[in-house]
DNA sequence: CATGAATGAGGATTCATTCAT
DNA sequence: GATGAATGAATCCTCATTCAT
């Protein structure tokens, strides 16, 4: 998930699938990168299951090129998730800097609303392959995410402290899912609203 | 969606396919319902995208009985849909007899997280066909039941007036696509919890 | 293959297949008149491979109505050829009885021609059916008309006696399997004209 | 069409498919042209629907090599149709080089009868895809290489001038189309002498 | 006799994946 | 490294035919 819309120019060298290798030759790189924003491109459309062929033509690359990138199709699916993932989370520090944590909390959650909602297709999409293991390092991310906002929050005694981070996270995700529906996204806000302001009742109460 | 397990004894003639048609022959009706409990069953394991000709097999009947019955795929799985959303909506009539109006409420959510837990994937796979025009029906009657509830409830003074019962709808639903996760039942009553809390919230305001 | 049009008001009990058996119940030969109606009508269109089920809905009865009737389904199309084919050589006499006998040949080859252009894609679909040796018997019938015309028309010293009935009628038929074509109609009599051209010259000579 | 029975050594890199591509690796041009053979060889036949997966079996391919090369099984029938035809017509231009321009016109149809009595099947079958737009091709170099011919004959003072060729192919092709029977060959040939009698008939008159 | 449900073989088609070029 | 041809399993779907009602 990224916050912003559409932002396809990753300045890093997209460290995904090549662990150990060296750094890849330059066309190697691009081609790469290629794929990786014409996956995300089709994904769009909330669907996932395009013939590799597809996405190699509008890549302009052939299918074996596909392959000696990622070796399943699953783990080009990976990659462009763990890249949205990546990049969503990315902003929770940048909001801690400007706001107070509960107010950071609700930022970031309204962000991640946005993201969805500005990128259908394509939360709903990825969010459809659950448990692969291979997936969890992106869950795991936003996680740590929402637990450290919230973490805070308490600490600020701005938060109930009797809610876990995985029942918000759980809301929000299962709401990422849902996205298909003019109304979602107000109505995803609405949700968030509800959301918070049951997590801040304990804390008004004296 | 049904609340209690797995209840595959239709009392009525399985009203779902042949509209207008007659009371299909006696061997007719046992394979249709046949296939519909396969499918239940396959789909309860969270994939729908079963070789037709495996369930087929699994009813003991031949791939061209299923088309006979349900001109596509679509169809079918849509008639499991309607099925179980119809179970689980007619118990909010009995709660309602026996519970305040926000008890019943909670109540009813409390059942829809229970069945999404009891039956994992199938929840997760019927939510997963999302706005094929077919399907709107089955949203619909949960739509229908929920704001009941929420109407009595409010009009009973034990709920916020300024929440639409689509915001709840939107969070129940959207939860019930994600119930993979050992915790996910526990979590998810603690969603409703959190929810009603909300709910409740302005209710205390003077 | 019928000369007029279309005329599905068949006088005789239809003498196709029940070879033996009693003159048929009311209601079972009006069924047996009523799917030679439909597929005479189907097959206008030039194709042969309806589903017997389609041919039985449109005619209101049940496939298995279909099966009592025709043994397989080459038996029913076999039963609309000969209709056809019987219908078309019934007016030879008429005919002969009217015009010199190689007017009433020109007048025969002509509404073959006539019938093959009002019933486009029946009379292509019914020769596209070859050999089965099931379908010789039309052929047969139409091969003594043309041979009838001709040996009258040579006795009166009308026609080159030099050339066979069966080269003639090679002609007429394979021309009837391509009336696929706007100015078909006319081409065909012209090859016709053409073909009684080299007929007649023969006999012109001293 | 082709004249002499089988020749299946194209000299060309087999112009049909793939229009403008790059000049087709080694092993695909091969599979491509063995494609071509083993349908060549099946239609003789007189039948067109094939599985496809014998025609690649056959041909010592997957099925999936087939849909490659065309794509679609009309695409197959096509290219085989159109390297017929090439074949046939390609001869007009000798035939007139060493006869006078009606014995030239007299032998390419009685060429295109040997080429029908040789391909028996082949010749039956692939007439018998009629009006496909994609089938216009052959049937319009056919027309050319005949009227040519003629309107030479013509011109020679060889041939009636108020014929038109679309008469005389009409009468050819349509021969062609029903060479199933043992005296179909000389039964043809006599088509084809009558028919020059008509044509020429014209000319003797003062 | 008629009906229409069930069967199941038959054939089409797609696509992930491998591998020769 | 890249390419794209080939493979073939996996599925879908249709329909002639049989047979219980």
């Amino acid at each position: 998930m990224k916050i912003l819309p559409v932002d396809p120019s990753p300045t890093k060298p997209s460290p995904t699938k090549s662990s150990p290798g060296k750094p890849l030759r330059a066309d190697a790189r691009r081609n790469r990168e290629r794929l990786l924003a014409t996956a995300r491109e089709l994904f769009l459309g909330g669907k996932l299951d395009f013939p590799l062929e597809d996405i190699a033509r509008r890549s302009g690359v052939g299918v074996g090129t596909i392959y000696r990138h990622f070796e399943t199709r699953e783990a080009l699916i990976e990659a462009v998730y763990q890249q949205e993932i990546g990049t969503l989370c990315a902003c929770a520090d940048e909001l801690l800097g400007r706001l107070s944590a509960d107010d950071a909390l609700a930022a970031f959650l309204g962000q991640m609303i946005d993201y969805a909602a500005n990128n259908r297709g394509l939360a709903a999409a990825l969010c459809s392959i659950p448990d692969a293991p291979a997936f969890t390092a992106g869950p795991r991310l936003l996680m740590e995410a929402v637990s450290r906002l919230m973490r805070l929050a308490v600490a600020e005694r701005r938060l109930r402290a009797d809610v876990e981070p995985g029942t918000v996270l759980t809301v929000i995700t299962s709401l990422c899912r849902v996205n298909d529906d003019p109304g979602w996204k107000a109505q995803a806000h609405a949700v968030v609203a509800l959301l918070l302001d049951g997590l801040r009742l304990g804390v008004a109460r004296p």
